[in-house]
Parts: C-alpha cells; structure tokens; sequence
DNA sequence: ATGGTCATCCGAAGCGCTTTGGAGGGCCGT
DNA sequence: ACGGCCCTCCAAAGCGCTTCGGATGACCAT
C-alpha cells in the first residue's frame, strides 16, 4: 500500500493525502479524518526511504561502536545506553542504525554514513583521550554527541559525560576518611579518557592529603573479572599490601572480592572496596542494601539525555555545541569499613 | 556530490556512471577505471535512500530488541550477539537498524518496518515459548530469523538455537556422576523459551536417574546477581539444603558464588555450581583455568551465523525455513567437585 | 556499398514521497 | 451580476538512483 493507491482509494489527490497525513493546514476537517481512518484501515504507513529522499532527513541516528582490534569487546555498557537513547527517539519517531567498527576505517565509516544519507546525526562512543573522530566529524557537517570526553581536545563539541575526576576524588576521600592510606587503583585501559580522568581523581584525592601516588598500586587494563581477581590477589599477597581497591566497573569489582576471600580476608572489614556502577540493568549492585560502596551514575540516562541533545542539535543546526556534565552518586554499600589497624 | 554531479564532472551519463560503478557488463574498461577514481578521487558515495527507492532493497537488516515493561532490562546477551552479526553485515554491506520495543506494540513495530521498507529482512530475539511474533511475521512476507525457538509453536520458520535441554542434561548428568543428589536449578523466567528447555533437560537428567525434580529446589527469575545470591543463600541456609547449583548465567553464578562464601562455605569443595557461559567478550569466564564448570556456547558465534542465514535468505526467499543447532561444550572449572559426605 | 554484429554509451521513465504553484468554486460585499 | 477572497484541492516537478530500450559507430563479411 503506498500514497498513490491510497489515494486512488480516496477519490482524492496524493497531494491532498499526504497533507492530511502530516497535518498541514490547508486540507478540510473532515477529509483529515477521512484519510486518517483510511490510512489506519489500510494499515498504510509511508515508506521511508522515499519520504527520505523527499525531505532530506533521514529520521535516523547513527552509533557507531569502536571494537578495537587488539580485545575484541563490545563494551557492557552499551546495551543501557542504547535503551535510554531509543528512548528518545521513540518519542520523536527517529531510528536509530548501529555500525561497529574496527578503529582503522572509522573516519571512512563517518564518511560514509554521512554520503549514503542514513543519518541525521551521530553519537560517538567511547572516545579517547585524543580522539581523532572528534575533528573529523566536526569538518563533516553531521551534528553529532560525544559520549564522554577527549581531553587532549581543545575543540568545542557537545559532549555528555560523568564527572570521572570528581566522583574517583570523592570516592578516594571517602576512603582516607576511613583511614585507608594504601589504596589500589585497578582502571580500565589509560587510553580511554574516563579511564584517564578518573585516575587524575584518585591521584588528586591522594595529593591533596599529602599521599604521594604510588604506580605500584596502580592498573589499567580491560576491565574483566579475572583482570579483577589477579591484579587484586597480586596485590594483597605483595609485601605492604594495599587496604583498599577502587575500581572503574563492577564487574572488575567482583574479580577483587574473589581475590580478597580467597586471601582468607573478609571484603569490608579487612579490605575495602569501592567500586563506579554504571547502573546497568542486568548487573543490579543490589537495590536496597548495595554490595559494593560505588559511584553510581546511570548510563541509562546518559543514553537519553544524550539522544535528546542530539534531536536538538539536529533540529536547529545552527545550536552551539552542547556540554552535559552529570555528577555520580556515592552511595554507601557494605564492602568497605575502617582501616584495620597496623598489627 | 551525486550521481549527476560525478557524471557532469566525468562527461559521461548517469546511465554509464552508475553502471561502471556497479560492474555491468557493457561499459568499457578504460571508462570503468576512470569512473572508480574520480568516484574515489570525490568521496562519492551513493545515497542509500535513492539506491533503495530504485532497487527496493534496503541493504538493511532490523533487530528488534523486546523490552519487557515489567522489567526494563537489556539483555545482556545482545551486545555480543550483535558483535557477530555485524561481522557478517559488514562483508555483505548490509547495515543494521535496532528497534527496541514493549512487548505490546511489536506487531505494529514489525508491520511498520516492512511497510516503510527500512529492512530487508528481521533477527528476532528472546522468543518466548508461544512468542506471537513468530506467526505474525511469517505472514509478512519479511525474511526473519528467530534466535532461540519457541517450543509451542508448530509451524516452520528459520532459526538458530544452542541446545538448551541436551547441555542442562548433560551438566546434571555430570553432578549425578559426581555423587549430588540435591541440584538446585537457578533458571531464568520461565516464559523464555531458553530457561524451559534448559529445565527440561535438567529434569531428565534428574529422572533418568530415577531422582524426582523437586519443585523447591527449582527458580525462575530475572537472571541477576542478587538472584542467585538470595535465592542460594535461603536454599543453603534450608533445613535439607542442595549441594550443588546448576544455573543459566554467569551473573547468576557469582551471586550464588558469594552466597556460598558467606555461609561459609567453600565452592567447588562443599558446594559445586554449574553455569551456562555465553562467552561473552567482558564477563569471561577464566580463559585457561575456567573459574566455573560451564556449558558454554558462543553468543556471537550465533549472531554471526544467524545473520548469515538471514542473508541467504534475503538472497534466495524461495529457499525453505533453514535451522541450525549449536551444541554446548562442557568445560570443567574449579567449581564442581565429588559431593561432600553426609555428615 | 550494404547489412549485420558488437561494444559503448545515452535518454528517459520510474521508485514513493514532498512541495511549489496554481485551479476551482462557494461566499462576501457592492 | 460581478470582482475578489478564502477554502480546499490538484498537477507536476523534483529528491538521487537504477534500468529498459534504444542510438551510435566501428568493424567485419558479403
């Protein structure tokens, strides 16, 4: 069923018809409903591609996920932010078209959408610190949102992202509060820039009491359960063991307090640990009474709000570049204590 | 730059442009190398609108993605399924849309996609066990194919599945063997087609060995972590507990892992648990010493080869409804071991 | 010279929609 | 009765591409 044959249907022009479908003014009340009831009956629904071609608008959002070639990993966090991103577009009728992509041809990748008309706008996940996407979008005339940020970037673009330095300072008070003066880093890999930021937090945090920052407590790495366990075992069987693990994912998290129970030490009492939660969906840190004290922002929101800047951006082009900082919640859960006192 | 522009620029037709750069046969091979450079030279890139409004075809393929209004969870399973898919879009040219949706209106999702002539062709995901879906888009005329099965459906379709019952039986045989008697099953929602199987071949197991299923050892929930950590922890703290899990999701395992820690008890010595493993790139499972005893099966693996049918299918819809099996390996941990003595 | 065959190329229609630039008729005031 | 205005509708062009049905020569055999 297309416009001509409802048309034809109709008795009326396909001018007419698509007018009354799209709510311009000047078509009668009553030959509105009509074709509205018709388009409904027929189960006509106009095809995209041609209303594509039409207008210009592709009413589609393109993510383009980086899967580096070295470790092949979809980022877990993805599947959340796609549903709070879907979201947004649900409400405004957009689609959204997803294309991986090994990091040598993303520039390509960009180009292309953008020359093949899929799109409207972009998001970019998962920049790094230098990310060479960002300059290369910006010259592309697509409207685009940066999840997260590119520090050694000194260019304006709309971006969304955690406060990573604020809520890893925060979290590393918390634990020299708690009296903890050996305290683990165990990142995600330091080319990742929330990884970079985080680590400015933790050292920030350290400095500001008078710690000197120790490398020997410090790793990035894919952020994995064994990744977790080993570097957590490592450590705590080292000469002067750390009394604390601040961690970028929860999964890495649960690594460590395998490592810590099989030390025969109890996590929150002998060792703790405190972990980022990015609130996904399948991974729940407990409801009520979280497991691991974390920083917890949702990138369920995120994918939404960043989504929404985005329709923005695209329905008024000439929009200055957008910035949305959330800042994490630090909620307190079970895994960490005081300090144990030097025996 | 368009067609037009390319073929002005080359003084030569549309007609010759597109057919150069499309390998027909009848346009000279000096002119076809002129028109790959200059094609190349300008960053043409044909609009994908306008070649699938003239061709019909979308090049395009649709995952949509249920999102249960009770509970507003990703699988965690799709990033890596879409991960393998891609791979095979990518060699085809073929891109990916996603459409997540309620379970209400995925009729009218489905029906929408085809009539705006986004995709050619649908993965479904998810199926439940009398999924609806199914029926409605073989009347479609759509290519799809379904992820998973739905066991009370009747009728023929394309899917591809891992053997759910076969590997739950096979991992209750192996804790028979080894002396467990009370196995404890923590499965997911029962309505998923994948969490009934898996239940049956457990409960054949069980009965083969002439053990009826105990109901209160069974659960069917979301498949979280705090799941399995309550729902062990009540089973073990029972007045006749299990010694032995067997449980559809790593996440789940490491619940169960911690419920096992905080009773005090050692896992793989007093109590063996049993996951299936979806291989998924972040939540690895231990790659040379597995930490779990697992059934594993890749869900990328899936994607890929699921893809690849639905694009054999897009090339030849004449073809009849095709299914592919997979077996999963049974790969042996730390976590299972010979049942503890009664005491 | 003539007709036929190939190898190359081109014009124009058509995919399903939007949108510009009218056309037709009812109704008003005069 | 007539011009003018508004309301409602329509014909046709155009979006960028593919593809059908030729057109044009070059070349060969007759």
């Amino acid at each position: 069923m297309n416009l001509k044959q409802l048309a034809a249907h109709l008795g009326l022009s396909q001018t007419t018809v698509s007018r009354a479908l799209n709510g311009y003014p000047e078509v009668s009340e009553q030959t509105r409903i009509r074709v509205a009831e018709a388009a409904r009956a027929l189960n006509y629904s106009p095809n995209a591609r041609a209303k594509g071609l039409a207008t210009g608008r592709a009413m589609a959002i393109g993510h383009v996920i980086p899967i580096s070639t070295q470790h092949e990993m979809v980022n877990p966090v993805f599947g959340d932010f796609i549903a709070g991103a879907s979201e947004a577009y649900l409400k405004a009728g957009y689609d959204m078209t997803l294309s991986l992509s090994g990091d040598e041809d993303e520039a390509d990748n960009y180009r292309r959408l953008k020359a093949k008309g899929h799109v409207d706008g972009i998001i970019v996940h998962g920049p790094k610190m230098a990310d060479g996407r960002i300059p290369f979008l910006r010259g592309l005339d697509l409207p685009f949102v940066v999840h997260g940020r590119a520090s050694e970037l000194d260019i304006p673009y709309s971006w969304i992202d955690m406060n990573n330095t604020s809520a890893f300072k925060r979290a590393t008070s918390f634990l020299l509060d708690l009296g903890h003066t050996r305290i683990a880093l165990l990142n995600g890999l330091e080319f990742m820039d929330f990884a970079y930021r985080r680590r400015i937090g933790y050292e920030e945090a350290l400095t500001d009491r008078g710690i000197a920052p120790d490398p020997a407590l410090m790793r990035g790495e894919e952020m994995t359960e064994p990744f977790g366990y080993r570097a957590a075992a490592e450590l705590l069987a080292a000469a002067h063991p750390p009394t604390a693990f601040l961690t970028s994912s929860l999964i890495t998290a649960i690594g460590i307090r395998r490592a810590i129970h099989e030390a025969g030490l109890e996590m929150g009492r002998d060792v703790s640990v405190i972990t980022h939660d990015d609130d996904l969906s399948y991974l729940a840190n407990g409801r009520d009474m979280p497991i691991f004290t974390a920083t917890r922002s949702s990138v369920r929101e995120a994918g939404r709000l960043a989504a929404e800047m985005l329709l923005r951006h695209i329905a008024a082009p000439a929009r200055d570049p957008e910035t949305h900082l959330l800042e994490a919640q630090l909620i307190i859960g079970g895994s960490t204590g005081p300090a144990p006192k030097p025996t």
